[in-house]
DNA sequence: ACTCGTTTATGATTCCAGTCATAAAATAAG
DNA sequence: CTTATTTTATGACTGGAATCATAAACGAGT
């Protein structure tokens, strides 16, 4: 969201984590905005039944983390290192200093909060309804679309195992797997060395 | 999210609808930011299969339709009165204006995004386990928090219909019927008159 | 090359929300 | 008041994702 040359002159730190390390956890106040200077960063939740949910993936140079600041609540999921990560953390109070100063940066804030926003209103609905096959191939579209990657058929590798995708999804391993070969067999997607493509 | 007297000042127009009206549609592209005088709206999505998705329902003086001006991308949803509703309208490009040259106001708004944000992120984690009682429960705790109600138990009044409960939450009606029925008997929500308090 | 943990794969079975049909109760319209 | 429409309610049945079990394929590390 912001350059990596700015984000340093407003004094951001600069913290690494392992893969699987906690950044923050659900229920935490929330005191920084944070964002992904290299690796993958996950916010998700657990069920009672001990079921993932995950709810976004971000990689350089996402922001995340930042809602709860404005929305004064705490934290709704964790956020949890998906690799081996860097992550560029500004005290709260600094980072509203920074948009009052400076309104067409908090413009871009404002417009990667909607971004999301409506990134989430295709999910829920999508989730709603209980349809596998919908379900997986919005996810795919969408990280296609995000990737920026061209519309061309079958040419994006998706760069998620099963799991993460039946995380995604609010699905099970075993019905992506099959659902995955199903929509292979429709030319929805492509299987190459058990890698999806879009 | 602004006053009446300020929004007015700001060139608003007033706009009536009747019940069932279209404000906008899915797809449209995004020109006006909204905000509810009188009576109620919803924002929805339409499946294949004709089932609604029902995204959010909005009462005074709550806003809605703005997150499109940021993304710059055209409308998730259609916008719907679910009752007769009067609508404050401004252009985007006056929206805009106003945002720069009142940062306050345009935190406000952010605080909004991140309000929403955080409702559907709850509201996706719960989707994607499909269990029914979860998923009305926390539809109905996010409607009693929403009206700053006091949390004392089966003394809020839930004003939506089963069906309007299903649209919500991706559940069929049958389902709402017979999952509130149980949780009236486990003591979780009450049933007087047909309706429903939590 | 071998071991261990992860990821993908497949079959059998269960369970529960969806579906369909039908109707009573409540509310709106005339 | 009477009729029409909407909302709530119930029972019987079905379908399909979850669950459980088991194993093959792969990748990381020694």
């Amino acid at each position: 969201m912001i350059s990596a040359t700015e984000i340093t002159k407003f004094g951001a730190e600069k913290l690494s984590f392992q893969k699987d390390e906690y950044i923050f956890r659900e229920g935490e106040k929330a005191l920084y905005y944070y964002q992904v200077a290299s690796g993958e960063v996950k916010m998700n939740n657990y069920h009672e039944d001990g079921k993932e949910f995950i709810q976004a993936i971000f990689s350089a140079p996402r922001s995340f983390g930042e809602p709860p600041l404005f929305a004064e609540i705490e934290y709704p999921a964790n956020a949890v290192a998906v690799t081996k990560a860097e992550v560029y953390r500004i005290p709260k109070k600094e980072f509203f200093k920074w948009l009052l100063a400076n309104p067409s940066i908090h413009l871009q804030v404002s417009k990667g909060l909607a971004t999301r926003l409506h990134y989430k209103a295709i999910m829920a609905s999508e989730l709603s309804q209980q349809n596998p096959e919908n379900r997986i191939l919005r996810i795919l579209d969408y990280l296609k679309q995000q990737a920026k990657h061209s519309s061309k058929k079958h040419t994006f590798k998706v760069d998620l195992t099963r799991q993460q995708i039946a995380d995604l999804t609010g699905l099970r391993v075993e019905t992506v797997i099959r659902t995955i070969k199903s929509l292979a067999a429709k030319n929805e997607v492509e299987i190459i060395e058990r890698k999806v493509y879009r």
